[in-house]
DNA sequence: GTCGGCCTACTCGGATATCAGCTGTCCGAGTTGCCCTGG
DNA sequence: CCAGGGCAACTCGGACAGCTGATATCCGAGTAGGCCGAC
C-alpha cells in the first residue's frame, strides 16, 4: 500500500513546470535532469499526464511539454489519479451479494483521503 | 496503490471471529472455508495478526485462534497496519535536504485517512 | 527570391528486460490432548 | 485402576514457486522546424 515512484516524479515535474511557467516547452531531458531520472522513463509518465490533459506535448524541434491552460486549477488528486488510475483503493468485497460493512468503511475512508488531495492545488506550492 | 487481498482477508476474519465470539478457539481450516481461501495462506495472515497481539494462537488438539481480551477496542487501522505495515504511504521525497511541500500535503492526506480508519471499530459491525 | 526536398532534433508508443512484493503451496518441527497398553 | 508412552490433530515458521505490477531501457516511427539547392 504505497504510492508509486511514478506518482512522486509526476508531482515534482508538474510543480517544476508550474514554477518555471515558461512560454516555450520544456524538453524531457531537462525535466529528467532536475530529478535524476532517466528521460525515457519520465516520458512514459508524461504520456500518462498528456492523456489526462494535464500537460500538452509538442513534437519536433524545440518541442517538449507545457502545462495546459487551466493548470492553476490542478489539484494533487488530478495528478495522482492520472498516474495511479481511478480504481478504488479497496478491491471488491468477497461477498458481492449484499452490503459489506467493511467495504463501506473503507470507501468512506478513501473518500476522506481524496477529499484532502482534491482541496490542495498545485499552484499553492509555487513560490513567487 | 491498493490494499492487498491479505488485508481484506484479515478484516473479514476478525469480524467473523468477533461475530461468533466463541469461547473455544476456531481452527484455521474453519476460518478459511468461510472465505474460500487456502488454510495455509490464511495462517500466514493470522501469524501477522498474532505478532501484533490482535489474535492469540493456541497450539495442539482443538487449538486455533481467539481474539485477545481487548478486541472491543480494535479499530480498522490496527488490523490494516498489522498486515500492511506502518510505513508511510508516501515514500521519502527525492530532495531530502529541506521541507518538501509535496510531501507535507501527502502526509496530511494520509493522516486524514488513518484518522478515519482509527475511529471505526470492528465491534460496530457485529450484528447482535 | 522562392519552392520543395532533405536533415536533424525531438516526441510517441510498443516491445522488452528486470526486479520487488503479493499470493499461494509444501513440508518439517513443535505442541497439546487423547487413547492405549503395561504394570 | 493408574501411569507413561505413543498417536493424532493442530499450529508455527521457513523455504519456495508463480504471478502481477512497477521500474527502466531500447528502438523504430512519426512530426515539426530549419537548411540547402534547384529553378
Amino acid at each position: 500500500m504505497k504510492y508509486s515512484k511514478a506518482t512522486n516524479y509526476a508531482l515534482h515535474t508538474v510543480v517544476y513546470m508550474a514554477q518555471e511557467s515558461l512560454e516555450h516547452p520544456i524538453g524531457v531531458k531537462q525535466l529528467a535532469e532536475t530529478q535524476s531520472v532517466s528521460p525515457t522513463y519520465l516520458s512514459k509518465i508524461l504520456t500518462k499526464l498528456a492523456k489526462e490533459g494535464i500537460v500538452r506535448s509538442i513534437s519536433g524541434v524545440n518541442g517538449g511539454y507545457t502545462l495546459t491552460i487551466h493548470w492553476e486549477e490542478l489539484s494533487f488528486l488530478d495528478i495522482i489519479q492520472a498516474i495511479e488510475g481511478k480504481a478504488s483503493i479497496f478491491e471488491d468485497c468477497l461477498y458481492q451479494h449484499e452490503d459489506c460493512g467493511i467495504k463501506n468503511v473503507m470507501l468512506m475512508a478513501e473518500e476522506k483521503l481524496e477529499q484532502e488531495l482534491r482541496e490542495h492545488k498545485i499552484v499553492a506550492l509555487v513560490k513567487k
